[in-house]
DNA sequence: ACCTGAACACCGTTCAAGT
DNA sequence: ACCTGAACACCGTTCAAGT
């Protein structure tokens, strides 16, 4: 006589993130978890490995919101300095909308599975085709490596308490975003310093 | 008959930050606190309030290292640029002689007190009268708001394992701190976004 | 086939008892 | 004065038993 199950992965996964943003990641408890989808803890273990496992798939579903929201963002413009901006302030967006489990996905001791991982290249993959246009092909890549950085910097470091010497926040990522940005159109061939070789010459 | 003390607080909090470094946050248990330190678990309340309080004087003690490290590479130079360079570089290698202790004193959920946050703004500090001179006095706050989340955003992505792309990580930094510096000195005076009122007009 | 209570080894924390 | 074992309420996890 067999027993219809009384929920599913999905909804384990969007109850537990739910969780995630009340008590933060130490008060996500297996009990809770399972309380919260109509279930007791054990029965957690039938889909879900352990613990770990259902912070991984957490993680998982935050990398594909992330990714989307980059991308709609990413298809808003055409001209690359509009683009990128639409990107850094849904970047912004997402942290604030989602701040522990944004920090679950930047979090050192996380633990990622390749499905994540490819996930995450999405999401830092947006900005490379505009950065491309500003800065050209072969500095893309060093590009997002100035951005990107300051970015996740802004926003952990908001949802962290920091900024508190006055001044708008507001103001001060846009600032960041356009000084970076402008930084970055002036290095544009000046600066071989991190291409692999210089071919144009 | 009086005991003597079998151990101090200083013990106890360095200690504690060598095991951190090993077994990370969630693995530091007062058991293993006190084991260390020779002792048993509940002789740590004694001294401690709980483990949280652990925690906060851990922060405080890296903190105050954070700020010390940051100082010293200050003095190293009186030429701005250098000497923000000098800070950057101390920066990251702090957090990469300290993984878990970094992400602790930036995590979210952190707890501090009065203390911390005054080693805290410390650290923070140092960065800008270099930038004072390099922005101008009126401008400097809104750079530091540049330069530190470059900073901050660069060492803990590189910390989580980041920047797996391709190409030289040592470069990429370099190359950030120097696109935002240039960025920094061409927005001087150009940018009034994010001053509160512009007087020299 | 899926769910469950009971059990196990752990954890942070309290507290009365020891010296 | 300081340290300790015992106890409590929790936690993640396993597993035999239920339907």
């Amino acid at each position: 006589m067999p027993s219809p199950p009384k929920t599913t992965d999905a909804e384990i996964i969007s109850a537990a993130r739910r969780l995630l943003e009340r008590v933060g990641e130490s008060g996500l408890s297996m009990n809770e978890v399972a309380s919260a989808v109509g279930v007791r803890a054990p029965s957690l273990y039938g889909r879900f490995a352990d613990r770990a496992a259902i912070l991984t798939a957490i993680q998982l579903d935050l990398w594909r919101d992330l990714a989307g929201a980059l991308g709609r963002a990413a298809r808003s413009s055409d001209e690359p300095v509009e683009g990128l901006r639409a990107q850094a302030r849904a970047y912004r967006a997402f942290a604030k909308a989602n701040p522990r489990g944004y920090a679950l996905i930047m979090n050192v001791d996380a633990e990622t599975t390749d499905e994540g991982k490819r996930a995450r290249a999405a999401a830092v993959g947006f900005a490379l085709p505009p950065l491309a246009s500003l800065v050209g092909e072969e500095h893309a890549l060093a590009a997002a490596r100035v951005l990107t950085p300051f970015l996740h910097g802004f926003v952990s470091m908001e949802l962290a308490g920091g900024f508190r010497l006055g001044g708008g926040v507001e103001a001060a990522f846009d600032f960041g975003v356009t000084t970076i940005i402008d930084g970055l159109r002036r290095a544009r061939g000046a600066s071989r310093t991190n291409a692999k070789r210089s071919r144009s010459r």
